[in-house]
DNA sequence: GAAGATAATGAGAATGATTATCATTATTCT
DNA sequence: AGAATAATGATAATCATTCTCATTATCTTC
């Protein structure tokens, strides 16, 4: 079973291809923040590091609430608003992004790496897998160009049960 | 230039797959609510045949607030939350179904229709298109099945441009 | 076709998530 | 240190949706 691999609550093993963020990755994306509020003539905020720093570890998939949750827990004194007004900003400074929505329609926010990749919601346990295929997606480019469109981004999701029972 | 092609905001043309729906169309998701009332013990409701006939005669991908403000505009002692109500039931009956989200995270609806599509959304004109492609399905089925899911559905939507200027 | 049972409705209250307001605090620049 | 202003926390406002409840409409049975 590889070191990522998660089992589910089925018994059966399904390999997440999310990985807790690395070292480097956290540290490029804390450079991004860094250079954004530079460049916009913001200033730094303890607060906004602590919000960052939290949402950064979690490696995302979760939706605003449960960030508000999580950042709260820890620091109860960090209103929601201001949760909500830096993940805003995090999504402007492209450390973060809203990327998929759950069953219930909520956005889940991610963290913005590079290389797309598409999503698996599990409808039993609520977890998020990813999958990447390049063949789907220069399908889907051949297809939005030829009909004549540019494509901006897209959002393939699937949901998906891992029952106990098949 | 197809009969069903659309000249868009932007000068150039492109054939939404999608279709007024026909006659025969409606009959069925008629016949089908008809049916469905009937089974569930519920009962004949002047009012629910006239959302169902103003909600099916307009093809679909609206989003509910855009659906009241139809209902209503024709029907203004139609209550918002009685809309709300049937299109829930609606969606029991499998006439209507909740099958992608526009720009701003919106539910829309759409009719139930056999056969799967998936669809881009405009990022300028607003417009919904729809495109098919049984290699991106079979690939997609597969990658997931090997990850040891089962599919129950999946949302695949691009947002695209189709501006003025390339 | 009246009576009783209950589904359906409309109006408005309640909810829940997100956004806006505003006075106060923190940060940056000079 | 002082001025300028970004950031914050508390709370009000907003907005879509759901809930409540009294009233109305529909269906069944006789």
């Amino acid at each position: 079973m590889k070191a990522n691999a998660k089992k589910l609550p089925c018994g059966r093993v399904a390999e997440p291809s999310y990985v807790q963020p690395s070292t480097k990755m956290l540290e490029a994306s804390e450079k991004k923040l860094q250079d954004f509020v530079s460049a916009r003539g913001l200033k730094q905020s303890k607060t906004r590091w602590t919000i960052a720093k939290l949402v950064l570890k979690s490696g995302g998939h979760l939706d605003a609430q449960a960030i508000v949750d999580l950042i709260r827990e820890q620091n109860p004194e960090i209103g929601a608003a201001t949760v909500y007004r830096n993940l805003s900003l995090f999504c402007d400074a492209e450390i973060l992004k809203e990327s998929l929505t759950d069953q219930n329609g909520r956005v889940l926010y991610e963290l913005h790496e590079e290389g797309h990749h598409d999503h698996i919601v599990c409808t039993d346990c609520g977890q998020i897998f990813e999958f990447q295929s390049e063949k789907i997606e220069s399908l889907q480019r051949a297809i939005t160009k030829k009909m004549g469109f540019d494509e901006i981004k897209h959002r393939h999701v699937v949901y998906a049960s891992c029952r106990f029972l098949k």
